[in-house]
DNA sequence: CAGTGGTCTAGACCACGAG
DNA sequence: TCGTGGTCTAGACCACTGT
């Protein structure tokens, strides 16, 4: 069994991508091989394969239908970002062919404000690694970027003069820490003045807000930053699914669970 | 076995948060018992059980630690909207303890617009309905929505008296279509003279805006909306996990694949 | 090392949709 | 009725973590 670090699963998704590109495994409907089909063709076993899909699915490639069958989604390829995919901005206009580099970038280390030491889970006043730069795409300035870390994770001389304007893609090439998740508060906001300056707008003008806490494998927060966007400039969606879980359950009284009791 | 158009998964994460609220499930750390201990009290296959589980992670109420133990989540239970799950303003606001009702609400039949009519999928001209509405939270208007659908799905004696502002809590309580998903595009903008009237702010003030377009089952549009809502008045967040699935592979070139051949 | 969560299998039955 | 995807099981082995 070939395994590179990844999943038996992964692999056979990928499988199945090559399979549709090079066109022959969807009929001309868009239709995909059964399940049994093709998770005998992969050699996998059923929930294997199942899992593959699963991970297709949620990447919009691929809609299945109870009893029908498995269709290639008629959205073809999204050519832009999910927003619940975390990718850099850099990676993100890479991939949609947006030509786009790095503008003024202003890097120090100090203590971190009472905010900052807060959303980080640091003592307050320890020692801080704040990031601030613009992204430019075509001689403009199309977002303004601020990333706050404890020099425990990132420290001016590790930028060194690679950085390009990501710290996230930075984080990932080192490969250290491991990152999990981000948790991203959305919301509008008028220019501030010095915002309005960096970016070429008038104060006042609406900006799209993302303030971001990164967590690593362990749950520490590695980053905390606050992202400006031009609107019009990067399209962000995400996929909203009915509310399937009751979080709510945990607001009513507690009914006694024979659970807890048991064996 | 006792099934109420419910999966197994889903009763045994039941009652796991039933086990967590009478609080003797979780020791005092919050570890949780080990995945064959809880399937063997739930009676049910460690697959199932860790399909319950995949649920109430993905809720946030609980962390997996591979080789350590599964955790209820230190961040309890969130009282925001994650914005990948869809529910109603309405809904969000009652849950988080918000009052709000609706005010203005102008409901219309007239043939769809261009773009309309794109959005929905349907030819153009269609007959649609239109629901504009101004959201209101203690005499204070903090969004205002405009909801866009085919009159195959919604009419306006449907609506009758008992709308009260969310067009998808009226088809949730309808039970038909069912729903599946919503596709939403998240931007910033100026309010417009109209829009500034309307939600009592100066013309340019930014909105956060939510363009959606929410299918049902069979993939066809049931709903084209655009939302503004005032920025402060709600959370919207989003938990951004790093990628793990290359869509770029559809980019490249298309490697002859033998899967396509096989057998 | 022992115990945990992560992955995978082979097989079974159910629920749905179309002919 | 048939073939599809959806759910579930019992058992196996792997990978990670702390002792």
């Amino acid at each position: 069994m070939v395994r590179r670090n990844v999943t038996l699963a992964r692999q056979a998704a990928q499988e199945i991508i090559e399979g549709i590109q090079s066109g022959g495994l969807a009929g001309d409907d868009g239709l995909l091989p059964s399940e049994a089909v093709l998770s005998r063709r992969l050699g996998v076993s059923r929930a294997t394969l199942r899992e593959a899909l699963s991970q297709l699915e949620h990447g919009g490639l691929i809609v299945r239908r109870h009893g029908i069958g498995t269709f290639l989604a008629s959205r073809q390829p999204l050519v832009e970002s999910g927003v619940e995919e975390l990718e850099s901005i850099e990676t993100l206009a890479r991939r949609t062919g947006v030509e786009i580099h790095m503008g003024d970038c202003d890097v120090q280390e100090r203590p971190a404000s009472v905010e900052e030491a807060s959303a980080l889970g640091v003592p307050a006043a320890s020692q801080v690694l704040v990031v601030e730069r613009v992204m430019m795409s075509q001689e403009r300035p199309i977002a303004f970027l601020v990333d706050v870390l404890p020099t425990e994770f990132l420290t001016l001389q590790d930028l060194g003069t690679s950085f390009r304007g990501s710290v996230l893609d930075f984080i990932l090439e080192r490969g250290t820490p491991a990152l999990q998740h981000s948790y991203t508060e959305i919301n509008a906001e008028a220019a501030s003045s010095d915002l309005a300056k960096r970016l070429q707008l008038r104060t006042g003008a609406p900006l799209l807000r993302f303030v971001a806490q990164l967590y690593e494998t362990h749950g520490r927060v590695v980053d905390y930053s606050i992202s400006y966007f031009r609107p019009g400039q990067f399209r962000f969606h995400v996929v909203r699914r009915v509310r399937q879980f009751p979080m709510s359950a945990f607001e009513g009284s507690a009914p006694d669970s024979a659970l807890v009791h048991a064996r």
